[in-house]
DNA sequence: ACCTCTGGTATTGGATCCAATGGAAGATTA
DNA sequence: TAATCTTCCATTGGATCCAATACCAGAGGT
């Protein structure tokens, strides 16, 4: 096992479209879900030109579903034109990724603003709160174990899905949504060092912490207090993340390696 | 002439390409911009259902460059899957445009607060004071003329672009490119009333002394400032727009239109 | 009269074929 | 020997064909 064996938590693809039950390469979806899979898993090079007809024999399909999804990845950020001859897988650097965490944290403490600037709505209150109670009940045991990643990577994703909808609507939505493609930007790709499980553990109390205080400033309508929470909050797993050496050189992006 | 006819100003997408002398619409690139165009021309009602097999008539091309630009425009937020059959044109709301808007400040304004941490170039200072000073050269006449529209869209997208390239790099640039396809949302996209160029010179005069602070905030290396400049800058064609009401329903952006 | 089932049709998605284009390699000449 | 031109091939983009499928309408049953 890799010394920084990383799992990303949160949502699977197979999960959003209850009809497919396992990610079919088959599929126009599919495949865009798998190109997606090995280029952030690093089984290309960065920089490396990814070729349609070997694409296609290597997925199984026809060429035509792959044209399709190469658009979608140039337009998602993960590929770009090569002239006019096929895709790149783009590669990123530290900074890259940092910048990524940073638009997350201003489009979504943006979103925070409007929310405490409009209200929330009772549901919206209710639902935090069970975000903040689940949460309570997986840290409560004092440590983490192997089978709360899941549960925390979806009751986080909740959390900040929750504020995006209620306050920024779907253009926000659509913004961060575009830019949760990129590696590490994504709320629902918690980075989790398993080798090193108390330490997670304090980074996700942490991470509670500052759910309590957005929660906090959105109940007494302080937009500038929860924007500026919604900003540091994003740089939570930077922070962590530089420690242990987030680029690994050769693969594009390995330390995203889902093991 | 409808009593509030803009103009889009700024690069049109022939410019784009140098090769591309007129925007075909036989080509690949050439049918996502005509029908990037006609929906934000008001050509669809909101809502609207567009089938491949009909715009590929009317484009006069085959079904294939419509499959792979109705993808592009989903992603660029313009058109939203219908369920297993087709497409619709988003509808965009006075709230959905001025969250657009935000966005866009937010996303300068990091952009900003970055450069003005890491400090300008030398190059980029220059660049920028350039702008300034073009900006000077047409506000100097005391009014506004038609001509002067196009260059000051130019040199206006050139001070953004400037300082986005500068101080966010690819992904932040990307970002706010993604966002840039929505309507009113881009930097390039000044709305001028034609009618009234007087009013409109303030409007300008406006937006210059806004560069010219983000200028010396940036001078000053006062990234806070330069940001929170920056995401007022943004707002600017949100006050004066919201003046002659934005929205008219029917069409999908009907004041968008570039007659 | 209303609900349901079934068949047809419109429309999308995938595969394959053909044309266009750009790059690379080799040959020819200065 | 090096530079340039030409030819060939790899690869992409567009068009068309075929299969799958979801909506719609009509008929029949309750």
């Amino acid at each position: 096992m890799d010394p920084i064996a990383v799992q990303l938590a949160g949502v699977d693809p197979a999960r959003t479209d209850p009809r497919v039950v396992a990610p079919r390469s088959t599929d126009s979806a599919g495949v865009v879900a798998s190109l997606r899979q090995w280029i952030l898993g690093g089984r290309f090079r960065a920089g490396e030109r990814l070729a349609e007809a070997t694409m296609a024999q290597q997925l199984g399909v026809s060429r035509t579903p792959v044209r399709l999804a190469f658009r979608t990845l140039e337009q998602e950020g993960l590929l770009q034109k090569a002239g006019a001859r096929g895709f790149l897988v783009r590669e990123f650097s530290d900074q890259d990724v940092r910048c990524a965490i940073e638009v997350r944290g201003a489009l979504e403490g943006l979103a925070a603003r409007r929310l405490a600037h409009i209200g929330m709505s009772p549901a919206v209150r209710e639902q935090l709160q069970a975000c903040l109670d689940d949460a309570q009940r997986i840290l409560a045991g004092g440590q983490l174990a192997e089978a709360d990643i899941g549960p925390w990577g979806r009751l986080n994703e909740r959390f900040h899905g929750t504020i995006v909808q209620a306050g920024g609507g779907r253009v926000i939505a659509d913004a961060i949504s575009r830019n949760d493609h990129l590696p590490f930007a994504s709320a629902a790709s918690l980075v989790i060092d398993r080798s090193a499980l108390d330490r997670e553990y304090l980074k996700l109390c942490q991470a509670q912490l500052h759910h309590r205080l957005v929660v906090q400033a959105l109940d007494q309508r302080d937009s500038a207090r929860v924007e500026m929470l919604m900003r540091e909050h994003a740089c939570v797993p930077l922070q962590y993340g530089s420690l242990f050496g987030l680029h690994t050189p050769g693969a594009a992006f390995a330390v995203l390696r889902t093991e």
